[in-house]
DNA sequence: GTTTAATTACTCGGATAGACACTGTCCGAGTCAGCCCGG
DNA sequence: CCGGGCTGACTCGGACAGTGTCTATCCGAGTAATTAAAC
């Protein structure tokens, strides 16, 4: 049970993209630079963001990747079932149907007590996700670093083509 | 991120000793004919439930797999991590370090407040499957469906060899 | 009848192929900026 | 000098190989029950 690594990706390129001046698109080949990571899949991770809404894109020149809403209202969840697909991590496969006494016409997933347990301790991971927006991320790291924005921001504008 | 199948295998094996009378090894054969898995790989995860110190292991004629520990003191984490391994599931690569100002003396997995966001709803999800016992499960399933005890057993005695 | 020793069948345990998903890369369709030309 | 059309380069987007992990299977080492014989 190990997450796709382009979640971190994705997540740091998002809070990036927080710090950027609104207005101003990001390509992927921008963003990669940053971390030293390859352009091409970075591209495919922030394809999948721009699927979900989380960012939109816009191609030709001066295009790239901006954030789609403000940060306040993208959650760490968002972004982690933007790349991960939002299925569960738990497989029921409905084991009990295979058993002796169980019947096709019964959901399992929804009465089989460890498939509940399993469901619920998925949940509480959801909700702590969920709670945590990219605002949350950029304050607390605003707040121990000071300079990071202004510093990120420099970055990428010795990096503007 | 996708749990391995045999988690639910597990599951409900460990669940299945739990209603066997004390004392009698069950086979990794007969776990298997219950849900009619795959023995040789159901096989496979007990193994690892028995290096995880969960279950003993007996070869031989009347061997099998027993419990380790009263089903209060297994939880379903320790299951769990038996199976997967006990490897977090958010991986941090520490991007930080190959971006701009990033160090190699520091430990960014403690320090990225990404990383601590992810950390925290995977510590919660932990903590719910670390605070929900086998027994719990067991007593769940008597209360709701009260004959389950009496015809796992009939059934396992009808299959001995 | 009891003890002892070899036999036998049975179980786990690890080593071995196959399938799937993730990782990484490439080239093409579409688009906007800049440039050139004409008025 | 100003406007319009064209060129061109740049960007995303999806299609294409390589790799690692999970799935599934098999056979061998070790063990305990069984059987048989000897005392």
């Amino acid at each position: 049970m190990r997450m796709s690594e382009g979640v971190e990706w994705a997540l740091h390129s998002c809070l990036n993209l927080t710090w950027t001046e609104s207005g101003e698109a990001m390509t992927a080949a921008r963003l990669a630079a940053f971390y030293d990571l390859p352009a091409a899949y970075l591209n495919k991770q922030l394809q999948a963001l721009a699927r979900a809404g989380i960012l939109t894109s816009t191609p030709g020149p001066r295009g790239g990747f901006r954030l789609a809403r403000p940060p306040e209202r993208i959650s760490l969840l968002d972004v982690v079932t933007a790349i991960e697909g939002g299925v569960e991590a738990f497989r029921c496969d409905e084991v009990l149907r295979k058993g002796p006494g169980g019947r096709e016409d019964v959901d399992y997933r929804t009465l089989c007590v460890i498939s509940q347990s399993m469901r619920r301790a998925e949940l509480a991971w959801r909700r702590e996700l969920a709670g945590t927006t990219l605002a949350d991320i950029r304050a607390t790291v605003e707040e121990r670093h000071p300079g990071t924005p202004e510093s990120t921001r420099s970055w990428f504008a010795s990096r503007r083509p």
